[in-house]
DNA sequence: CGGCATCCTTTCGGATACTG
DNA sequence: CAGTATCCGAAAGGATGCCG
């Protein structure tokens, strides 16, 4: 067998390290599924999260590219709305792979 | 870092609990693509790992089914082989779609 | 409404030394 | 050869409070 990668090292790795936060996966798969959320909406959508670790987390995916915000000032209380960009929305068939993964893996019988 | 209680969603936030290790990664493709591999022979092919992280990432890639560890107790020096389990060489096609994502993105010219 | 700053806790990665 | 046992520093995660 040899390695499936055109270069000689995989991605996979640099994916980790860009959507391995502990709530990265969830805000996109949010983002994906449901397209454009508020802060408050996602914060709902996700009710585990602190809106620290919200902020943050958003941060990095915006900064890599995979969410993009958009900032309404409207009146007092601004209006910021996230959605996942086209590089976001290209992940889902990493994620459709690790979900049939999971279901096959759950069906088969492993010795404890 | 477990609960994630929305059953709706995709299960890769536990996929990414997993094998998001700093090394789990590099330990699984190792085996996946060379085979089976004895402990001295996976410090060779990950030379920055030391000897007490190899351990506790083939510990829990070990509890977690993705490898499976033979212990040979030969003589004095006892020798220890590591290999791929089914499940782990199943993630396979999910490395694949991270790897043509990245390439993908790679190419695509993004505002910055 | 969103979000930055601060501080605290927990987890993770790793160096070192010792053992069957 | 292939571990386990400690100990430590760094980083990630998280609670709280103030601000535009």
């Amino acid at each position: 067998m040899q390695d499936y990668t055109s270069s000689n090292l995989c991605p996979a790795p640099l994916v980790f390290a860009m959507i391995g936060g502990k709530w990265k996966l969830s805000i996109l798969q949010v983002l994906i599924v449901d397209g454009t959320k508020r802060f408050g909406e996602l914060r709902k959508a996700i009710p585990a999260i602190t809106q620290t670790m919200l902020t943050k987390q958003l941060r990095d995916l915006e900064r890599d590219g995979l969410v993009k915000r958009m900032i309404y000032a409207e009146v007092p209380p601004k209006k910021v709305e996230y959605s996942a960009t086209e590089d976001g929305v290209g992940l889902m068939p990493a994620f459709k792979e690790m979900h049939s993964w999971w279901e096959t893996r759950k069906r088969s019988p492993k010795a404890p």
